[in-house]
DNA sequence: ATAAATTTTTAGGTAAGACTAAAAAAATAT
DNA sequence: ATATTTTTTTAGTCTTACCTAAAAATTTAT
């Protein structure tokens, strides 16, 4: 069945919802990501449950079928695919791809995707460290660690960023913290979990634990 | 002001038919192009001349206005240019590309486009010969023949084509008839106006008159 | 010049996806 | 256990872009 460009949202935010907890998806959590109303949530979650790609029962939140899963998983597919795109082949950084990638994600045809993953070289990662969902609807556990939960004097190395807002992203351009970067935590301030880090044996740094967390690394 | 999709697709249907008159284009004619009725396209007419991008009274037809017309031009040169990154970079064939490019010709992002046309190396001409607007939205005239107008015994080379569906894309291809092809009219027959032609100095082969029509050539 | 045919516009409706205000249910506090 | 607060749903509108049927204007034929 075809998917309108408003319900692909939907399920997309749903399913990002989803990701952290087994319970439904409360309709306000829609709401807010969605940047609408609740009626508005209300609305759609009868529509999509009509259509069979969510389960939903008033008052008890929200939670995909499996081929509500695998909509929102082609999408997430897609998006991260055109952000590899923007980024490798068109030399785009990394905070600026997001909303261009929004757009391109709701492009409707099966070999354009194709192509471009084999014109990409069949990514497994897009330019955040985030997994690009297989052709059949499997996506990769995300392996790596927030940077706020390595322990003292141990080296590690970015992977990617829990968060795509383009401010934070810039924020991790100007202290040289990218994608591939190799990190040693001196010291963790036990007051306010700050951290004292050293990038790619540069002079040391702060950064703050809202930061570290959202710093995704390997050891 | 924003464009709605809708807004665009009608705005390029008009600019297209207002490029072989300089009459106002008719309500049906808009209305068969856009696939729709002459009623649905009356209301957009109207709304589209509130916005100022066209010139519209009554039963007189519609013009773009300069506005119009510009925007009209940035959805062709976003068409195009993403039809030869289609061709060029993922391997389509020029019979492919068109649905695809509707779709994409609708992204909008400034930087996108510049980004786009600076990897395809600045094309002026996308795979079916037509010009590429430039960004400022001057596009260049269309220099080639119908193979239709060529005279008995001259040689000429494909440069591009007046139609883009599919099925007609697809017999070029078969008859070998793709873009650069070298062609010599052998004989017009002045019955039905088809043509015996030779292609890339190959064994002759028949072309209608509708079909010679939509080749475009130059000598 | 008038009649007939065609084209275009108007009037009135529908569906999608949003909104506000009010009602109902659920969660939290006393 | 009741009252208060918060969340969610319902009811009623709005806008966009489409539709059909009918009316009006224009064009073509006689
Ligand atoms: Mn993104
Ligand atoms: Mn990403
Ligand atoms: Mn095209
Ligand atoms: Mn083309």
């Amino acid at each position: 069945m075809a998917t309108s460009l408003a319900e692909e949202n939907y399920l997309k935010i749903i399913y990002r919802l989803s990701e952290n907890t087994d319970q439904g998806v409360s309709t306000n959590a829609v709401a807010e990501l969605a940047q609408t109303k609740a009626a508005s949530v209300t609305d759609m979650l009868q529509k999509l449950a009509e259509k069979g790609w969510v389960i939903y029962q008033k008052y008890q939140g929200v939670r995909l079928t499996p081929s509500g899963q695998k909509i929102a998983l082609s999408i997430i597919r897609k998006h991260r695919l055109w952000e590899v795109f923007l980024v490798e082949k068109l030399g785009y950084n990394w905070d600026e791809v997001h909303e261009i990638a929004e757009q391109l994600e709701h492009i409707e045809s099966e070999s354009l995707i194709q192509k471009l993953d084999e014109f990409l070289g069949f990514p497994d990662r897009d330019p955040h460290g985030d997994p690009i969902p297989t052709r059949d609807g499997k996506m990769a556990d995300q392996i790596y660690q927030p940077l706020s939960e390595i322990k003292e004097k141990m080296d590690c190395v970015l992977m990617g960023v829990a968060k795509d807002a383009a401010v934070f992203l810039q924020l991790l351009t100007k202290l040289d913290l990218n994608l591939g970067a190799k990190i040693t935590i001196l010291e963790i301030n036990s007051f306010d979990r700050s951290l004292q880090i050293q990038v790619n044996s540069a002079a040391p740094i702060f950064v703050s634990h809202e930061v570290a967390k959202n710093i995704l690394v390997k050891a």
